[in-house]
DNA sequence: TGCCAGGCCGGGT
DNA sequence: ACCCGGCATGGC
């Protein structure tokens, strides 16, 4: 079988167990940027209340969040965990906003407008120069909050396919981000929700000490695959 | 009770 | 180019 074809029968498997995923949870593509520095090794329940924190603080916009003090801002990600990492991370993030828009403050624009008219080829490099944000939290942005076809690798995915045997355990980012994005046609919708789905899975199906392979959506029909 | 969660950085080989 | 310890809270 094709790599193409095989992922996306995985892709199908997938979205016929869960049905569309609807993500990313946010209500703007700021919100959006936010989770993603907030998630980095930590549940999403967690993260939900970090959230919610910043909502009741009205701090889910640039402009508010950049004119919270740094305890301010810290009691906010405290049920996030790794707060005071997290607070530096955000802050970085919000220089950066500022930086590209040439001004002393970050524009007061959740939509992110202003990110627009930069390439996915140029911004992704310019994302990955901010402290705390690497590979994956960048690719969450363009793809979540951007909308950009750029295909989101993360430890489920790596665990998921290396368990399955397409994929030598240790395979670093970029090789893995190629593994899909390199046959998959490059839509936003599909990748969107292809990594929507293999959270979805890896969550329920794919934990690192107790995995339900048996009962995974997945079946075994990628042992078959890859024969 | 310990292990884990939708990583990333800085310092060491 | 890897490998590792640190970062921190909350749920199971």
């Amino acid at each position: 079988m094709q790599q193409a074809e095989m992922l996306l029968q995985y892709y199908a498997a997938m979205h016929r167990h869960f049905g569309p995923s609807h993500w990313w949870p946010g209500e703007t593509p700021f919100e959006v940027a936010v989770g993603a520095v907030l998630t980095q090794n930590t549940a999403w329940r967690n993260v939900e209340k970090a959230m919610g924190l910043l909502r009741q603080a009205n701090a889910l916009s640039p402009l508010v969040m950049h004119e919270l003090s740094l305890p301010e801002l810290e009691a906010c990600l405290l049920p996030s965990g790794f707060y005071r990492m997290k607070a530096q991370r955000l802050r970085a993030l919000l220089a950066f906003f500022a930086r590209v828009a040439g001004q002393a403050s970050p524009p007061n624009d959740p939509s992110l407008a202003f990110l627009r008219h930069l390439e996915t080829e140029t911004l992704r490099p310019m994302l990955l120069e901010i402290n705390g944000i690497g590979p994956e939290t960048a690719d969450c942005i363009l793809l979540y909050a951007l909308q950009r076809p750029v295909f989101v690798v993360d430890a489920y995915t790596r665990r998921m396919c290396s368990r399955h045997g397409v994929v030598p355990p240790k395979i670093n980012y970029h090789e893995l981000q190629a593994f899909f994005s390199d046959v998959l046609p490059q839509e936003t919708a599909l990748f969107n929700e292809y990594h929507a789905l293999i959270v979805r899975t890896g969550k329920e199906f794919c934990a690192k000490s107790k995995p339900r392979c048996k009962e995974c959506p997945l079946g075994g029909f990628l042992e078959r695959a890859v024969e």
